[in-house]
RNA sequence: CGCCCGUUCGUCUAGUUGGUUAGGACGCAAGGUUUUCAUCCUUGAAAUCAGGGGUUCGAAUCCCCUACGGGUGACCA
């Protein structure tokens, strides 16, 4: 295979949605995998949908998921620039090239003149195309004399250039997902490859650069299969050879029908986003998965296993191990609904993965906001015992608050149930024991809770459950031995005696 | 409406050269473990392979039709 070298080439329009990440994600496994170059490529040719901030936030998204870019608008590259305003000047040549080889003309028909043919249409109930057939009546270099062409052009009077598609012919295109795609061109329409305010449009820009930058390899989303026949017609027209194509099938809305859409996330309650964006003109905010506590790990390797699978039953990959097996012909054909619950999921087995230290590390920063402080070596010991119960960091607190802080309710239900008439005696007498105790650590708290209740031939469920709601305050939590040696002798008995008046 | 793409448990999917009790995962349910909750373990329900026709000894796998879903139809990408 000659060099791979693919791109991924978001427009500035506003965030990066999940399934652009996804796109991404693929392109960057292919071309690691393939020892190939990685290129971000910005496509900003629509100035009127320029969002601000928004290339930064695509940059940053990109950069927190850990894929890496070799050539790209901020490392720069041998076929800088990388943004293709700034490559302007490029394309006007190639578009005279087209119109000087006859596969492309001038059309002065205005905005306005266009909107009313699709109009007028739409009234007959049928779809305006500027092509094959309507061509011969419009405003154009192919209806107009050479002289009135060159007087409009000398006088700067607005115009675009649009590709002449070829009547009555075949366009064979593969794709490597797809196999062998057939259109006929009747089907096509002469879309504006040069707009009059002196810019490309995307296919135009897109066929020079993909062309210039040497890619090997185009993968992108479904959405542009159906102009996939123009692109092959361009490169055919310009006697350049196509790269490879392969269009992604798309990241469908969790319930009922659709492509994901930005709206959903807040609908349905979970990100579609990377990570935080602010809309600059409204304020309004949507939510990452960075800022919801995601690892960006579990993030990539749910997001990689979304359409593509290793054919193995193996789930859990690192970014390296993707790299591995990746290949686009185990990429699956139809569109998958994302899945917010197996998400989770994901995460979750990440979370079991990561070291105490790490763990306690990042859950520091909540206590911080709540003006705990607490030794790093016992915050390990705590996370150690509860790591595995949550899906999220942030969830930690919920599990752990009783390390902290006594109990400021009880659980009405657990009271109920636990705690009977014999339950404050046998709690005092509980107390004077443990206090007695001169180590107070989980083995001996346990040994003597042990025996304390075989004496008495009490219930080990009773007495313990009991203990349990005056320490935590609900039914749950890990040994009970544990919890009192974190929380030390002095804060144990304080809490069975206040504990005990408040029942 | 035109063109293009697709269709295996609720969801993500395995099944790539026709012969499997159609496998796994998430979620769900039950049981077990646990002094509690969660974890964990075991088990279970869950797809007549969209439907209908062919081809074949045999089809989820090949062919055709239909239905449904999706994408696209801008001087947007």
């Amino acid at each position: 295979m000659k060099n791979v070298r693919v791109r991924f080439a978001p427009s500035p329009t506003g965030p990066l949605h999940i399934g652009g990440v996804r796109t991404a994600l693929y392109n960057y496994l292919f071309a690691r995998k393939n020892n190939g170059t990685m290129i971000l490529r910005i496509e900003d040719t629509d100035q009127a949908r320029f969002v601000e901030g928004a290339e930064k936030y695509i940059v940053e998204s990109l950069a927190w998921c850990g894929i890496e870019f070799d050539e790209s608008v901020t490392v720069g590259g041998p076929h800088a620039p990388y943004r293709q305003s700034e490559r302007k000047e490029l394309y006007k040549q190639y578009s005279d090239q087209l119109i000087a080889s006859g596969n492309a003309y001038y059309a002065f028909d205005t905005p306005e003149e266009l909107e009313q043919k699709r109009k007028e249409a739409e009234a007959e109930k049928k779809i305006f195309t500027y092509n094959a057939e309507s061509r011969k009546y419009l405003c154009n270099s192919l209806t107009m004399s050479k002289q009135d062409v060159d007087k409009y052009l000398n006088e700067d009077v607005p115009h675009v250039v649009r590709f002449l598609i070829p009547e009555k012919t075949e366009v064979l295109m593969y794709d490597i997902i797809r196999g062998k795609v057939v259109v006929q061109t009747e089907s096509l329409d002469d879309k504006v490859l040069f707009k009059s305010d002196g810019m490309p449009t995307y296919h135009l820009a897109n066929i020079v650069d993909d062309h210039l930058m040497e890619i090997s390899h185009v993968i992108r989303g479904e959405e542009w299969l159906p102009s996939l026949p123009l692109h092959i017609l361009l490169y055919q027209a310009f006697g350049w050879e196509a790269p490879e194509f392969a269009h992604l099938p798309l990241l469908l809305k969790p319930d009922g029908n659709g492509k994901l859409s930005k709206r959903d996330g807040d609908r349905l309650g979970f990100p579609v986003f990377p990570i935080d964006w602010i809309d600059p003109v409204s304020g309004e905010k949507y939510t990452g998965y960075r800022e919801s506590g995601y690892y960006p790990d579990a993030f990539v390797n749910m997001l990689a296993l979304l359409g593509w699978n290793p054919g193995t039953e193996q789930e859990i990959f690192s970014m390296d191990e993707l790299i591995q097996v990746f290949s686009l012909d185990r990429v699956g054909k139809s569109g998958s609904k994302f899945d917010p619950e197996k998400t989770k999921w994901f995460n979750h087995q990440y979370l079991i993965k990561q070291s105490n230290e790490a763990v306690a590390n990042d859950f520091n920063v909540i206590l911080k906001e709540k003006s705990i402080e607490i030794k790093t070596e016992k915050m390990v010991k705590i996370v150690s015992l509860v790591k595995e119960r949550v899906p999220f960091v942030k969830d930690l607190w919920n599990e752990t608050y009783f390390f902290f802080e006594a109990p400021q309710s009880y659980d009405e239900q657990v009271v109920k149930k636990r705690w009977n008439e014999n339950s404050a005696q046998q709690m005092t007498d509980l107390a004077t024991k443990l206090s007695a105790i001169e180590a107070f650590e989980t083995v001996t708290i346990d040994q003597t809770l042990k025996e304390w209740i075989e004496q008495n031939q009490f219930g080990m469920g009773a007495i313990m459950n009991a203990l349990r709601l005056l320490l935590v305050g609900a039914a749950k939590g890990p040994h009970l031995g544990d919890i009192m040696e974190i929380i030390g002798k002095e804060e144990t008995i304080d809490r069975i005696n206040s504990g005990i008046n408040k029942l």
